[in-house]
DNA sequence: TTGACAAAATGATCAATGTTCAGTAAATAT
DNA sequence: ATATTTACTGAACATTGATCATTTTGTCAA
């Protein structure tokens, strides 16, 4: 039984591994479809190997999470070339509900899980901290060309990226159910576009 | 082993008692800490008992649930006092941020528990609908008051729910700890003002 | 009071979970 | 060849939600 022939001993390739074999059951399932057994099924090797190279699922979870976060910076990297500083946040924000709606579990994981940055504290350097710099930068360039009122740059991100996070979480929990199907995005359109203070179209 | 001399046979006692020590047992440890034999535990009862009373442990969890919005409700009512629409809404604002941070546990599974309503349709009488009615009456108001600008009321609603909803959410999982502790509320306080347009003080 | 039936409660049991660790196999060094 | 380090196994542990045959308790008719 559990003969095996082969075997790299690598760690970092084993690390890759394992965590794409989570971000599968992930992605499929949500949290409690990762299990560690099915890891290891997927890997073909035995559920102690994964504690060779990760301290616990919690761990296996954040690097998910981080993964999330380099596959959102990634794709907000092409805003840059939106040159009108409304409109670029304006597409910043339909990009936003959009990863959140196709990658709800993932977006679960990176916005909305308590436990996994438990430890960190105000790390400046972290992924996170940098979506959301990149973020304030364009709301800055609103305000430098006068949209909005006058405030701090912050503030205004942080509210912004609220209305957006909630939309995200609203709709990905079906906590707006209540609401006709068909009229849905319209509405979560015209939602955010009020937060911009964007007039009609 | 397990003998008792006293039994009441009351199957709405018995629901309440296993509610509230679910309850007890949610709001001190979270989902993860109630369990079917702490509860049964507390109640003094066996753990098997627990389900001639309820379907499983996630019918609990819904119960609990929907006892959380009766407790927000009843505290939302208290600001029918308020004659000022705007001032009505941003105290609403203000309680609604207030109780999500006093009781964490319970708003997550109000507001951000998936597996909760997974069977219950738009159901135009359901608790969490009443609560958003009530909220979007508020911001009617304001509207025919001629504050902000002239626009759906169901849209609005949501766009400012949408940032409570954000903001809370947000400060609950530590997504906003990067910022100073003691500004933490000001910012907070300011960005729901934001969304409400409010000029200065 | 007794006997019969129904309702209520038990607790052993199941499969699955994250995690640990003594032991084995493989690779490398001596 | 032998010793040592490294990689891996898989059985075991404590908990979890859930089930169900069995036992206890309550009720009521005879």
């Amino acid at each position: 039984m559990g003969i095996k022939d082969r075997k790299k001993r690598d760690a970092g390739k084993m690390r890759s591994r394992i965590l794409k074999a989570a971000m599968q059951l992930y992605v499929k399932g949500g949290y409690e479809n990762v299990t560690l057994r099915r890891i290891a099924a997927k890997i073909e090797y035995s559920p102690g190997t994964i504690y060779l190279y990760f301290q616990n699922k919690n761990d296996i979870m954040l690097q998910l999470c981080y993964q999330g976060f380099e596959r959102f910076l990634a794709h907000q990297d092409k805003l840059e070339i939106i040159a009108d500083p409304l409109e670029r946040l304006s597409a910043g924000g339909r990009y936003y509900l959009a990863f959140a709606l196709e990658n709800p579990e993932l977006y679960e994981l990176m916005f909305a899980t308590k436990e996994i940055f438990k430890e960190s504290g105000p790390d400046e350097e972290s992924v996170p901290l940098r979506a959301f710099r990149k973020f304030a930068e364009n709301v800055k360039a609103c305000l430098d060309a006068g949209l909005f009122s006058a405030g701090e740059v912050e503030t205004t991100a942080i509210a912004l990226w609220a209305t957006l996070h909630g939309l995200a979480s609203l709709l990905i929990k079906g906590r707006l159910r209540f609401l006709p199907e068909e009229s849905l995005a319209e509405v979560v359109e015209q939602a955010f576009a009020f937060s911009l203070r964007k007039r009609g179209e």
